[in-house]
DNA sequence: CATCCGTGGGA
DNA sequence: TTCCCAAGGAT
């Protein structure tokens, strides 16, 4: 009798042998623990920086922050401001500030070791479904199911799967829990991301080189880019505003904190108006932080995940740093010291255009 | 279940 | 240019 399941993942297994990508967080500069190839820390790191993110854009950052924080008691120690600072530019924010939260659970709630189970794993910040699935399986080698959007897509093309997005999780769920083999669940988990990423891709899928093309239920049918079904996503609306950049002596910027939830919670900002559908009285020089001399410096435009901002930019150049409760001065040479998200280092970069060269891709 | 939450790159 | 999207989580 013949096991197709089983067959299936083999394949797969086999076809990771030999086609696996080299990443950084697959490597253990530790090496030597029994049966531990992958350093937990180095794992839940990657994987919470991968959510929703590039690994293209996440190698420097991995980098970055292993070299800093080299275990999980480090970052838990570290002044959460030097790790916003560090996160800054990734995007999704709320994410640095979990990943501070979960280190330091894991120091003080569980010895500076993360604990080995999906579900003691689910109950960190941070920690959802899939990245406790995913920990568990590739640091733990626990038989989850690891499903991502790879593993959606890879899914719905073997099976065909045509119920749109999201209703079509839990089927996927089941059809991914039945292939996941005994033995080797970390690397099948990864087995099914490294295939969805470089071989079954959004868009002109590599199915010639795939080790489950004989199997593929979507080849079959002859167009594999119709998996996974989606429903129609809606358009953006657009948000204006302003924001204040006040240069003191020796060129220094006015900064000062956002509130800790919300839309770039927690990060550094320049001072501005809220960001609205519409002007309204409110926008504009009237709303500015402190009586000076503004000049406009133009606009910038900034796309967000569901809104699109069109930021009018005001500089001023102060005699005197204005002592203020609600924000500091920070040295333009020191910016980047701040956890400045990338539209507040645009709407810098367009007042104090030698402020800061706009760091190129990679250089965290 | 729907919405909110960033950013940069590729087709 | 425009659109899509990349190892999702919290509420």
């Amino acid at each position: 009798m013949q096991d197709l399941k089983g067959d299936t993942s083999r394949r797969l297994l086999d076809w990771y042998d030999r086609h696996h990508r080299e990443l950084p967080w697959r490597t253990n500069p530790a090496e030597g623990v029994k049966g531990m190839r992958t350093d937990p820390y180095r794992v839940w790191l990657s994987e919470v920086m991968l959510q929703q993110t590039t690994v293209q854009a996440v190698k420097a950052y991995f980098d970055r922050f292993t070299r800093t924080w080299p275990t999980v008691r480090d970052l838990a120690a570290a002044p959460v401001e030097e790790v916003m600072s560090a996160w800054a530019g990734l995007g999704y924010y709320a994410r640095a500030r979990n990943l501070k939260k979960c280190a330091e659970a894991v120091a003080s709630g569980h010895g500076g070791q993360f604990p080995d189970t999906e579900e003691a794993l689910r109950a960190l910040p941070g920690i959802g479904a899939y990245t406790a699935a995913a920990i568990a399986a590739i640091a733990f080698n626990r038989k989850a199911t690891v499903v991502d959007g790879n593993v959606e897509r890879v899914v719905t093309r073997l099976f065909a799967i045509d119920t749109p997005l999201p209703a079509a999780k839990p089927e996927i769920r089941a059809r991914t829990g039945d292939m996941v083999p005994d033995d080797r669940p970390g690397d099948f988990a990864q087995a099914m991301m490294d295939l969805g990423a470089t071989i079954c891709t959004p868009r002109r899928p590599a199915c010639v080189l795939c080790p489950l093309k004989e199997e593929c239920r979507a080849l079959k049918e002859g167009d594999p880019e119709l998996y996974p079904v989606k429903a129609a996503r809606k358009d953006k609306p657009v948000r204006v505003g302003a924001a204040f950049v006040a240069v003191g002596p020796g060129q220094q910027v006015f900064l000062r904190r956002r509130p800790e939830s919300g839309l770039l919670g927690g990060m550094t900002e320049v001072p501005g108006t809220g960001w609205t559908a519409r002007l309204d009285g409110e926008t504009g020089v009237c709303a500015a932080p402190f009586a000076a001399d503004w000049q406009s410096a133009g606009t910038i435009t900034h796309v967000f995940t569901h809104f699109e901002l069109r930021l009018s930019i005001y500089r001023a150049d102060m005699k005197i740093c204005h002592e203020a409760d609600d924000g500091w001065w920070q040295p333009v040479e020191k910016l980047d010291r701040a956890a400045l998200p990338t539209v507040m280092k645009k709407a810098i970069a367009a007042a104090i255009p030698d402020a800061m060269r706009m760091k190129r891709k990679g250089q965290p």
